[in-house]
DNA sequence: GCAGCCGTATTACACGTGTAACCCACGTGC
DNA sequence: GCACGTGGGTTACACGTGTAATACGGCTGC
């Protein structure tokens, strides 16, 4: 129980000297080779030798030799991602872990030099990204041994048509225009690492305007502060076309312009019709209560990773038709 | 540029032939030893296929020879954690990152087996979770062969008594006594995987009260609804002695409590105060903006990382002395 | 009685890296 | 002329696994 040497690494070489067996034997036994004919008995016996001793394969050994890892490391941007992702993440995690692999997440901040130490740490089996990488990067990682690298961006297709973004701001925009808006304009994030995902996000009520025959949404950036948000209302509201519905980015800055609204005595949804994103907890308590659009990201978790799963067993697999469930949440906002 | 065999890994040996070097010598420049004695002409030319080749070495071949890895894992619970922690991830990675280590993150769902698969597949330096891992835990990452797992639970010391959690409760309390409320109550929330956390939250609430000599906090749970809240809430303004505020166990509770108070026609503060916890972007756009308190995540963050490198690097550090500041932000809900 | 075969377990090698130990040629001091 | 460092490099091994190739003994078929 208490030796000398504070922990000395449990080999399957000491599982074989405690069963009496050869190395070779364990092994076997331990993955159990199919085409090996194993005696119940020995069986038994390297079983529990391992278990007595407690053995447990050492990783990079096993990953050096065998060539593959299990770990799927999941690349997220240094921005904050909402609760949504939260769940994307947990569904994933869970579908991966039945598989036996091992979903990591890593918030990756610099350049393909810090890419390329991640990957000189890790050796995952398959990175996923939330934005496509560059060439440089990806270069980077496939001599670093990542067998599969997600998203691919599709060379015919546009890349920032994901479902998680534009598919968003589409749906944003046809509630409001199916509840017969006709001007609508789109509340960025302050946040200029938010920028990328939240044109996209544009980009999709914009088509979903051109779509119905609308003029193109109105957009400016709205702070997290309530007076500052009352300001962009004022100003949307003094423009030759006054919206009479806004798209936000998401929640956070959706709660932001309700709070600005109020301070200059506007009123949801009969001055400004306001949808959010996301369905964060806060907005069912908001005054009044927001309407949002929420991703069933916990479904489009699972259906990723079993995506992934069947390309790291050799299937090409098409990621691009992965189409989530994106619906309203219809409250008093709009 | 164009091989046949799509992906052969590029070795330290294909760097040695390039250069018309033995691997050792590739190895000692690669690794600047201090006490070999290279000329500069040769380390160049090492550099130089390297770089031409584009070499990485791989992770797993070299953790197994040096015997310790450089990842260090967080284990996270598998409930939502909100924007502080995330904000004490991205600190503690950066410092870790400056040192060479990588963080990544594992949000562990079940008991030790997975815990054990876990560390089959990532041998890291250190783990670090958020609550103290049970004995069985610990041994079974010991013998996967983790190096430092934290954190200890002190002997002496009780468990629950972290900053995060009793100190956030306690400086929830003090804010409310120094305004001179004598019969404060505590909002739990509903989920049952936070009970752990929030009851040690609510332990620091009861200490402030007794160290004020006053009544123990009456406490009970509040849904992520507004109706079911007013419900608790006119039930406590019913009891013999009925609390005239209240700490939530964080800002989402307490929104729910705002909104239920506004449905039975009750406002903060003057009805009933409300602190909250986290400083989630929606407290400052609820009416009334929640009065609530903020832990310093990023610099605890950045400090738990500086403790741990310094303890992966020999000394023993002690980790309970960190005091991360947690102040209160007073808005008009108190 | 012997070749052959099958079940059982072992020996031998490869994966890619770090590094201790060693080797060789070349001044250099006496 | 010879022992002797010494700069500049190499050879050899170890880390822990997985698995192909092999050895051995006993049974069967003819």
């Amino acid at each position: 129980m208490s030796a000398k040497k504070p922990s000395r690494r449990v080999t399957s070489a000491d599982v074989a000297r405690e069963s009496g067996l050869s190395r070779a034997t364990v092994s076997f036994v331990l993955n159990d080779k199919p085409n090996q004919s194993i005696p119940p008995a020995t069986r038994e016996r390297v079983l529990q030798a391992a278990a007595r001793l407690g053995y447990i394969p050492y990783a990079p050994a096993r990953t050096l030799r065998s060539g593959r890892s299990d770990i799927v490391l999941l690349v997220l941007p240094p921005w904050p991602l909402g609760p949504a992702m939260n769940r994307l993440v947990d569904a994933a995690a869970e579908v991966l872990t039945e598989a036996g692999l091992t979903l990591v997440a890593h918030i990756h901040l610099g350049g393909p030099e810090r890419l390329a130490s991640l990957n000189t740490s890790l050796a995952p089996a398959a990175v996923f990204g939330m934005q496509p990488f560059t060439q440089e990067e990806q270069d980077v990682m496939r001599r670093a041994g990542v067998g599969l690298i997600l998203p691919q961006p599709p060379p015919d297709h546009d890349l920032a048509d994901t479902p998680w973004s534009s598919g968003v701001g589409r749906m944003q925009a046809e509630h409001l225009i199916a509840r017969g808006h006709e001007q609508i304009s789109y509340a960025l994030p302050d946040d200029p690492r938010l920028a990328e995902l939240a044109h996209s996000r544009l980009d999709g009520v914009a088509r979903a305007c051109t779509d119905a025959g609308l003029a193109p949404p109105l957009a400016a950036p709205v702070p997290l502060d309530a007076d500052q948000a009352a300001r962009t209302v004022s100003q949307w509201r003094d423009s030759p076309t006054p919206p009479t519905a806004v798209c936000a980015y998401n929640d956070e800055v959706a709660l932001a312009l309700l709070a600005g609204m109020r301070n200059i005595d506007l009123s949801a949804p009969d001055d400004l019709a306001v949808i959010g994103s996301d369905d964060i907890p806060a907005a069912a308590f908001a005054v009044p209560p927001l309407t949002t659009v929420a991703l069933d990201s916990g479904s489009l978790g699972a259906d990723l990773a079993h995506a992934l799963q069947r390309s790291l067993d050799g299937d090409p697999e098409d990621f691009s038709t992965l189409r989530p469930s994106v619906h309203v949440i219809e409250r008093r906002s709009t």
